[in-house]
DNA sequence: TGCATTTTTTGATTCAAATCACATAAACGC
DNA sequence: GCGTTTATGTGATTTGAATCAAAAAATGCA
């Protein structure tokens, strides 16, 4: 555990621009000169990043915690577009051209964010044209995801839906274990349902069934065991 | 109506490459230079572009025509991701890592395409910097998109993804008319319902009761007239 | 710790869209 | 233009998830 150069945090790499992927092209020297430019900020639990509508001009980088960032419906309620945790970045859309948010950005726990304005940003992008590069690297996967996920809305059961969420969320946020895989969830049931656009109740269904199936195991509303791997990829309809 | 310089086809500007705006930072002599690299490619309805898992090293241009862009889920349905029309590019995504392509593209009509190689196009973008950028904006528009698209997938009825889907083809190719707006359909019925996730019989139950409400008129299966926009706007439950 | 609040689970009922089945219409090949 | 094939429309039925309602569990707070 080393402190950040830049501003004094605790982490386990010495600069805080280093867990994100955009800046992993460049040698320390330039990332000492990145982290000059970045400001910190902490937010609590439902604290609000981001509002919809606002034109922020500044990219917001993960550096600890998770937020959700999500629309409200027409009639009310939220359907979360993303969950973005540490080394994620958000906001790049409104620095390049002049657009406001397309969505609200809420803290779901303690949150650690390093902060880059427009300026400095577009800064960085003239002098080191590779970021560019891995910027558009970057958007690709989102994109892929989206599509993954813009598949699994469309044309999938509703099992399928709630077992590739889990699957994603073992691969992203999981630790091995000696039953299975030990998963914190970033989302409540409730955050689950408006992610996958079911009702609550249902979430909490499909949980029991793959629960009572040996599927999962229910730790706390904040984590589980994922004991068959294999079967939720089964009923997740995907290849991999 | 002019010549393409490049390659001969009929073109209402003088480059093809002109259409696309990732380059529209561009100035005359740079489009030309970057014509030079481009090879042409013709495509008949029904022809496969690109196949899921292939790595095909190099990056499309729509000129004419469109393609439809899909994966195939387990129970054999397809579900489309995108139509692509003139103007748009493609496969951008398998140049900068080396992914191969996450969907199939096939052509829905007769489609008139520029190709670009993974090495020229990374010399052109090592040459002009800003078009990098301007990939960068583009795929923060298509994620945009991506994100209307989960909302609408993920929350909205039936009923609003159908009138959301008739205003972004009404937009994209509509032509106003004395009584509304005249839209060139790309996706057949089938398509439509393969794109928004539903049953083909849905997508023509809820055309037909929006006929009977005097939203739209059909004009044939390729086309159809939009007669109360407004109404439309408000059943998708899009604010703009 | 114990009480109040919030979140989750479970059951009963309703409802909208999928499916099945078939009629009708359009597109295509010759 | 005619028959074949493919696409679309419409009705009847089934089905799976939403909604409504309430109990149970977890969380927060004094």
């Amino acid at each position: 555990m080393k402190e950040c150069d830049c501003c004094g945090m605790q982490y386990k790499q010495g600069l805080c621009v280093q867990k994100v992927s955009i800046f992993s092209a460049l040698n320390y020297d330039d990332l000492i000169k990145i982290s000059e430019l970045v400001t910190h900020r902490e937010y609590q639990k439902g604290d609000v990043l981001l509002r919809e509508g606002e034109k922020p001009g500044c990219v917001f980088i993960m550096n600890e915690g998770s937020v959700k960032a999500f629309h409200y419906t027409q009639d009310g309620r939220e359907q979360i577009l993303y969950v973005f945790a540490e080394g994620d970045f958000f906001g790049e859309q409104y620095l390049m051209g002049d657009k406001a948010a397309a969505y609200h950005v809420e803290a779901l726990e303690k949150v650690k964010i390093c902060i880059l304005s427009k300026t400095d940003f577009h800064s960085i992008l003239s002098t080191f044209p590779d970021i560019a590069i891995k910027i558009i690297e970057t958007l690709d996967d989102r994109l892929a995801r989206m599509e993954q996920s813009l598949q699994s809305m469309g044309v999938r059961s509703v099992d399928a839906r709630v077992a590739s969420l889990l699957l994603s969320y073992a691969d992203a946020y999981g630790s091995p274990d000696k039953e299975g895989v030990l998963v914190r969830l970033p989302l409540s049931r409730e955050g689950m349902a408006n992610y996958l656009g079911i009702a609550r109740e249902t979430v909490s269904r499909k949980l029991s069934q793959m629960e009572n199936e040996h599927l999962i195991r229910s730790i706390s509303n904040k984590s589980m065991l994922v004991l068959d791997r294999a079967a939720l990829v089964n009923i997740s309809g995907l290849s991999k």
